[in-house]
DNA sequence: GAACCCATCATTTTT
DNA sequence: TGATGGGTTC
């Protein structure tokens, strides 16, 4: 075949039966795969209709859809190319209905499920002290990626009280998400998964379309994902997947690398095609990698190889401290630059995010651009998920979450007390809290709040007919401008707010970009494409001359001719989790994220690391990473400790570099800002309306019944103490505390 | 309702 | 060190 190499060829053309591609470092996957969707279509005359290819991110998705089409022009079109989510998205807005389910769902993000345990933690009375919402979290997760239901997990979990109250907190939390009409992002596999199990009807109808199924990433899948991919290719048994298990470095996700390394015992008959042949780094850079990587048990026999030169020798370096390490690489960068080579050629990468401080910091000084991937993206800016919450609100009236989020941003006087009484109320009438709230006699036993809610409910409404119009540019307008969002901000006149109104310019844009770019736009599509379709980054800034800085995970799938690696450091790098772990793959694991960080790498490879470094406010001595060790000296230069001075950058002011001014770049989002608005303080209320004195009983509103021992006035107050009955004695204020007398 | 204070806690992350 | 969340104070 065209412009492959043999065992790509090989891998293209064996189209019928099980077929796992060992595909490594660099080894031209992507080709393969695009070749051999091609291959089907033009040699094998397959209709594209009967295609199916999986990725995990949309940017794997994107990259294949396009060079498809570049190969095979408009039948591409045919071919279904997706990430597993939107996959399973699609399918459960067709048939979700067939197993009870609700078509119309919501997908909830962390952020979402985590409002979810907080509500669940409070009606079972669960201390979140002793079980923080992160780790329900991740305990719901990591039971849907095993495909286990709450009562899996409470039968599972036998003695164990801890695990029997989770498996509580699963079931309850499963509960709130139907009656909000929403999935998180592990029940969309999940209840894909169970509509397949279900409905011989629906799955024979997708298993008789996808006659040749592909998946890439494949050591990413999860328990839940290996399944839905073998029932979905059980009939044909055309199943293509490719993979590295030395690149399986998701296991703290849910990943299961025994789906790659036991392939072939799930099918017997499986070819196993090896891509060894990497195009992308020089051999010193390929050995070395090779070598550290083979310090690891358990895993598929191969040994990258490679036609390119030799290369220059890593470089690594110890330096004093983290700060001179940035220094380090920033000279490093800087001589480079002015050789010729553009920023966008070098990246740094580290274990973990808050080592990129210390980096920008040099940066910043030495007036380099740089882009940093990761951190908090752009749909987690309180700003945009109000608004969005406006927008899921409309699309979904069940939506709790979002309700609650809402209802008083801008404030309209309606406070924790009121939304904690329409929860309990519209609980007990069995309806969601907006449909509760619409009703006006519901609204009459809310008391003072009635109105305002009411106010509420007749901002919705008028929005509901422009969401229904699909005119979505409008709508975002109209609830910018009628819930006085928009003035809000405009009157506050800070630079914050000004961010903020940025932000929300922007988040316009991806709201007009997606009505000009969907087939068939609709309120629900945007909103599935706001939640699953993270913010990729902009094409226009990947271009742009800078220095990327990221983590290693991040690093997957990229290449960069230069390749700084910092950190290289004992309970840094491998992580000091991962060395106390009682799994053995645990450090495993972190091998293969040097093993990734390293095949980034096409030309040059600076590792550093430093003998003392702060961590959480202590002063580290970390020893050398053991991963150092590992790298045979004759690929390796170590140079010890230096100290370093940053250069005076010669370039500094206005000059520039080829043709680009270097202005110091900070990610697109600015700094994190706090997430209140500021305002101007609240009106006191009236103080000679209290209707007790010292003596009474009395009752709050949280902590119940109690007697006032005393009454102090204050300024235009009276601080009251209260000996309650059940939390011991408070001192609250009279005007705050709408104490009632009993 | 919101500014402030203190305790706590801390990989990696896409969907 | 620093961000974050809950509780306290007006």
């Amino acid at each position: 075949m065209l412009g492959l190499n043999d065992r790509q060829s090989e891998a293209c053309s064996y189209t019928e039966g099980p077929l796992l591609i060992l595909a490594g470092a660099g080894s031209g996957k992507t080709r393969v795969l695009v070749h051999r969707i091609a291959y089907l279509i033009d040699e094998k005359s397959v209709d594209p209709y009967n295609i199916l290819a999986i990725t995990f991110t949309n940017k794997a998705a994107n990259e294949m859809k396009e060079r498809v089409e570049r190969e095979i022009g408009a039948q591409a079109e045919g071919v279904w190319v997706s990430t597993f989510h939107s996959m399973c998205v699609k399918i459960l807005r067709r048939f979700y209905s067939r197993i009870g389910g609700n078509n119309n769902f919501t997908i909830y993000d962390t952020d979402d499920q985590k409002a979810v345990v907080k509500e669940v933690l409070k009606t079972l009375g669960i201390d979140p002290k002793m079980y923080p919402e992160r780790a329900c979290i991740s305990f719901i997760s990591t039971a849907k990626e095993g495909y286990k239901t709450p009562e899996d997990m409470d039968l599972e979990a036998g003695s164990d009280y801890r695990a029997i109250q989770m498996a509580r907190v699963y079931r309850e939390y499963q509960k709130r998400m139907k009656l909000n009409n929403a999935l998180d992002f592990d029940d969309l596999i999940f209840e894909t998964l169970e509509l397949f199990q279900k409905d011989e009807e629906v799955l024979e109808l997708y298993q008789t379309r996808f006659k040749y199924i592909m998946v890439d990433e494949y050591q990413d899948t999860n328990n839940s994902q290996f399944e839905l991919v073998r029932l979905l290719a059980a009939k044909w048994r055309n199943l293509c997947v490719v993979g590295d298990d030395d690149q399986s470095i998701y296991k703290f996700r849910g990943a299961n690398i025994y789906n790659i390394l036991n392939f072939e015992d799930e099918y017997s008959d499986a070819k196993v095609v090896k891509l060894e042949q990497n195009y992308r780094s020089t051999s010193n850079i390929l050995n070395a990698a090779n070598a550290v990587i083979a310090n690891n048990e358990g895993r598929k026999d191969k040994r990258l190889w490679t036609e390119n030169g030799e290369g220059s020798k890593i470089n690594y370096t110890v330096y004093e401290t983290e700060y001179e390490e940035a220094h380090g690489a920033v000279n490093i960068i800087l001589e480079k630059n002015i050789e010729g080579r553009p920023y966008s050629d070098m990246a740094i990468l580290y274990r973990t995010n808050a080592q990129s401080r210390a980096i920008e910091e040099k940066l910043v000084y030495a007036n380099i651009p740089y882009k940093l991937v990761g951190g908090t993206g752009f749909y987690n800016r309180k700003e945009i998920r109000d608004i969005v919450a406006y927008l899921k609100l409309l699309s979904n009236n069940s939506d709790e979450v979002s309700f609650s989020r809402i209802i008083n941003v801008p404030k309209r006087g309606i406070g924790q007390t009121s939304i904690a009484k329409i929860r309990e109320l519209s609980t007990e009438a069995g309806v969601s809290m907006y449909d509760f709230c619409k009703d006006e006699a519901n609204r009459g036993l809310l008391g003072r709040a009635a109105e305002k809610i009411g106010g509420f409910i007749e901002l919705m409404k008028s929005l509901v007919p422009v969401a229904e119009s699909g005119d979505l540019e409008q709508l975002y307008e109209d609830i910018m401008e009628k819930t006085g969002y928009r003035n809000e901000l405009q009157i506050e006149r800070t630079d914050e707010a000004a961010a903020r109104l940025d932000n929300l310019e922007e988040l316009k844009n991806k709201i007009v970009s997606y009505m000009e770019e969907a087939e068939e736009p609709t309120l629900m599509g945007l909103l599935e494409d706001i939640s699953l379709v993270a913010d990729t980054d902009d094409s226009a800034e990947d271009t742009d001359n800078k220095v990327t800085l990221m983590t290693l995970h991040s690093a997957k799938g990229l290449e960069f001719p230069i390749v700084f690696i910092t950190g290289m450091e004992e309970r840094l790098f491998p992580s000091g989790m991962a060395m106390d772990s009682d799994d053995p793959d645990a450090v495993e694991e972190e091998r293969r994220l040097c093993y990734v960080g390293i095949t980034r790498a096409k030309e040059e490879l600076y590792l550093s690391s430093a003998t003392t470094r702060m961590m959480h406010g202590n002063r580290n001595y970390p020893l050398e990473s053991r991963f150092i060790s590992e790298i045979p000296k004759e690929y390796m230069t170590r140079t010890g400790i230096k100290a370093n001075v940053i250069k005076k950058d010669p370039f500094a002011g206005p000059a520039s570099f080829g043709g680009t001014t270097p202005s110091v770049s900070t990610p697109r989002y600015t700094a994190p800002l706090p997430r209140t608005f500021r305002k101007a303080t609240s009106p006191m209320t009236d103080v000679s309306s209290i209707e007790y004195g010292v003596g009474d009983t009395v009752r709050h509103i949280k902590f119940g019944k109690g007697k006032v021992i005393s009454m102090v006035k204050e300024a235009d107050d009276y601080e009251v103490t209260v000996a309650f009955d059940t939390v011991g004695e408070k001192r609250l204020f009279a005007t705050l505390a709408k104490l009632k007398k009993v």
